[in-house]
DNA sequence: TATGAATGAGAATTCATTCAT
DNA sequence: GATGAATGAATTCTCATTCAT
């Protein structure tokens, strides 16, 4: 059981952790002080200094928290449904994630920037559902002459891909509007896998 | 003919140019101020602001100059030769970028996270040789069922892909090497167009 | 006979002493926090506000310690030789003091600076020993015409000279390596009793 | 001729220099921000900056300027008297120095605690007349058997003595005040020479 | 006694921008 | 056009001290 003084470490740092996400959403990362964060999350300066490092740090965190929720509530509403085929399955899944984003611009706007492999790396070792998925994309291809290192390399080009058109469409409306884009996206990964 | 004045004058400007790229390729936008730009540049202070109006105007105008120029040259590399179809003349040409940034890592590493379609249209308005690229590849589909606004947004979808993925492998190394990533990337080229 | 709870608290004191001296020379004084001395000590921030005052409050009390040491251990390994007159005494003794801060190099610095005549005046008050060898000194002049606050100053001088000159040499270097100063030092010492 | 702004310069890197000087004195060290030095000279924060890398600086470069005048007026004083031997002549210079200390006492404190023999070997590198002080000692002992590396030697040990005493008798007055001292003083140093 | 989370004043430092020369 | 000293608001980060548990 947590103690009063436990849960109210808890509250603090989620306050923190929501007021830094909220800021860098609206205001930007360079334009957000620790001072406007500390502000927002109702706590004293040197509180921010007992969970973080600096700014990067939070943000880095912000960054793992949220794309591994994507990941797996994409998962998880996938798993729930049944396909024809994996390719369906798959465009499901990435239909999934770009409605997401379509309804947090922000949310993708921040995490598209600073987003690496290593993070999907590091999720996939967190949490099984997230391997999961990759070991289906795998097992799609075992019966085919294709490398297991080719595999993984074809799965990051897809997610590559998904991300920066998601980002371009989403967030910039460039070239165009993201259902507009999704279409010949789609045809596109078709043609991939 | 130029005056020794209104040479000077370029001079000057030229030198917070170069000085302003090395220090951004260097040390990062976020890590270089005005005061190191001048500074390399061997240039007063307030001489800056009779060029630029920030550190991100001169961001703008080296993007600008440096991807217009990548691209200027893979093209007229692509034209000195002949090829058997569109597609080897097309991977001709990505290969081409592609080498190009594995020798100007930092260059890359500047350009990818400041490039926007934006920059490529006004590219594509000011150099006839740039348009010609695209109308190209319009050309090529000019007997299928696409519609002019697809054919641009797969042009954008491969730019974006091959952005992407040589960032990733050139200056991450992830998930793998560029010239690992090349196969799996060409192949999949191959497979959009 | 001491309960574990008295044990406990003298082993926390003790900890906190030790913590305290080891940052103090390693990092100097002024870069020493409360939090790297509890931290090291495996102690609570709160508890050092149970022993100490403050910072400057555990220095004060480290360096009458281990001076006061020193200068008994100097004391007690005289006492065991015997020596043809009080000029060879006298200079052994100085010589086991130089020897022991050559060694103890940090030790020498964070003495130093923080030693007063007030710190040589408590310990002769405290150990009968530390008296004895004023008094000694002083019974070494009680047939010349010199009066006994004289003579005290007298002392006071060597002590200032002998800790002055071995800081120098031992912890800077200067002018010369405390084996090379030590033939002057000496020969100084002999010419001034 | 220097130009208004020089001018101008001169005088803001002055008025730091004793803004400093005084808050030194007055509260310490460790007790004076930058910003207590910069309000009082009457200049804005980054003006501190643009001459000094941080407080320490200030306080080497004040250490260096001050000792440096006191041994200069020391000596300049000394050269107007004749003096029957090299030992009262000495002795008039050291004397010098005491009264000077005593009149500022603030500044002995300062000083002491941050002086070593590397500021005074910049000083005679630097200043003829401290140059040609050193030479006159030297030549004092030109017809003994000392080696010349000694005779650096117990000067360096005859100052280290009287800053030591002076620092203590002035400031601390332990064991006594500096005109009892002086006495003991003088008199060991005679013996010394 | 002991703990350690929380505080918030305060210290150091940076830097875009101005403006008199 | 060019200069570069000066500004001071803004920002980061530290740290002694308190106090509820």
């Amino acid at each position: 059981m947590l103690t009063k003084a436990e849960i109210n470490k808890i509250k603090k740092e989620n306050s923190l952790y929501s007021a830094a996400y909220d800021l860098f959403t609206e205001k930007g990362i360079n334009d957000t002080a620790i001072n406007d964060i500390v502000k927002r999350a109702g706590v004293a300066k040197g509180t921010f200094y007992l969970y973080f490092k600096d700014k990067y740090d939070v943000l880095d965190k912000i960054i793992l928290n949220k794309s591994t929720k994507v990941l797996r509530d994409g998962i998880k509403a996938t798993k729930t449904k049944t396909f024809e085929n994996f390719s369906q399955e798959l465009l499901y899944f990435i239909d999934y994630i770009i409605n997401f984003f379509e309804e947090e611009k922000l949310m993708l706007k921040l995490i598209h920037k600073n987003l690496s492999w290593a993070v999907y790396k590091k999720a996939r070792k967190d949490y099984k559902e997230i391997d999961d998925l990759y070991l289906m994309f795998e097992n799609e291809y075992k019966d085919t002459d294709m490398k297991k290192e080719d595999i993984e390399k074809l799965l990051f080009i897809i997610v590559d891909l998904v991300g920066s058109v998601s980002y371009s469409s989403i967030v910039l409306n460039e070239p165009a509007s993201i259902d507009e884009m999704k279409v010949v996206l789609f045809d596109t990964i078709r043609k991939i896998i």
